[in-house]
DNA sequence: TCGATCACTTGACACCGTGTCAAGCCTCTT
DNA sequence: AAGAGGCTTGACACGGTGTCAAGTGATCGA
């Protein structure tokens, strides 16, 4: 029974493996596990992601494409200006970060012990960085970038702010809102990359 | 031979591990390596430390033993301003990170799975966040906390601020001296918590 | 209609690291 | 001489990953 076309069983394993991985909270998430979700045999599962590394990336991937991640990130980068662009681009990026934490999550809790798994990741936060670049890239075109601040150093700045620790430190384990997180965000951001002459708000 | 009082095989395990988790970056140490370097069998180190777990944290504990953690927060508890412990106190822990790092590296890693790691972790964060509250009370006792913060989010934010993760992302991922670091932290921590009134410079 | 092939199932097994257990050994104490 | 403490040795159970071989049953082409 070689299923229905639009819900081939690698589709079927990538949507469990993403449901186990959003439910339970913080638990390791395991092969049989996803078999079991999936309805499928734990063998199917290895015959399709030939190591548990592999499932997690391609579930990261799978989310990326059903949330349209680069409609998200579209607005940002039509920004009129680096502020806003700033602005734009945080709110893309920190309201996805809810999105994919949880895959995220097991793909960093891997990165100790595989290394496709980590340089999947660090592929992922390679990819953000750029955006973090553009929107420095920007600021800096307005002439709005902190005198002491190169863009480079401020590139690294911004990156480590919208760093997904940074979002379950204040998120997960302070219990602030993702709308508290993104205004906070937006306020440190500022604060930390531009100059007096930057406009104070948007 | 029950060793030498001083070094006990206790002790010997210890700094094995602590070598281990500080040579070894990012290789999971196992029971076995320790035991090895602390040239013991594995169930001596059993003997000690029943549970994996139970050996990372005495080896943390170790190390702030080792390392007088108490002293390096002395300063901070005795400044004259807000801003001034605010100043002192990422010195303190921002200095310190680079000495727990790798074992709380691994600390971390195990309370993905383990209740007692991750317990331990949680206790040492909030002793660290105590030590951002009483900076956040002290710069609201010379009315320079910024209007928008109550102290609670100033704490959180400073605490977020002086995560080990974003210690990790600019001084392991980005390349940032550890000078560059605790330079950009006081900024950045001025930059998110004073309010305009506040001095510019300590 | 036959037979090949594809997609999956079943069940076994090796490997590794953790944690447990039992027996033995050496040395220091009394 | 007896005991006890502290360690060693070697075996084993368990759980999770990853592999392998054989088998099943639809579907598709000749």
């Amino acid at each position: 029974m070689p299923r229905s076309k639009d819900e081939s069983t690698r589709t079927l394993i990538l949507k469990a493996c993403r449901q186990l991985l959003e439910a339970g909270q913080g638990q390791a998430v395991r092969m049989s596990d996803v078999a079991k979700a999936a309805g499928v045999s734990r063998q199917a599962v290895y015959l399709h992601f030939p190591k548990r590394a592999d499932l997690l990336i391609e579930t990261a991937r799978h989310i990326d494409e059903e949330s349209d991640v680069d409609a998200r990130l579209a607005p940002s980068r039509s920004a009129t200006s680096g502020v806003q662009r700033l602005d734009l681009y945080i709110e893309a990026w920190g309201n996805y970060i809810p999105v994919v934490i949880p895959t995220a999550r097991a793909l960093i809790a891997m990165s100790d012990t595989d290394e496709d798994a980590r340089a999947a990741w660090d592929n992922r936060m390679a990819a953000m960085r750029h955006g973090c670049a553009a929107a420095v890239n920007a600021i800096t075109s307005d002439g709005h970038l902190l005198d002491s601040l190169d863009t480079d150093r401020a590139t690294d700045l911004l990156w480590t702010l919208l760093s997904v620790g940074h979002w379950e430190d204040l998120v997960q384990r302070c219990g602030w809102s993702q709308a508290a997180y993104i205004a906070s965000l937006k306020r440190l951001a500022r604060a930390a990359l531009l100059s007096d002459m930057a406009p104070a708000n948007a």
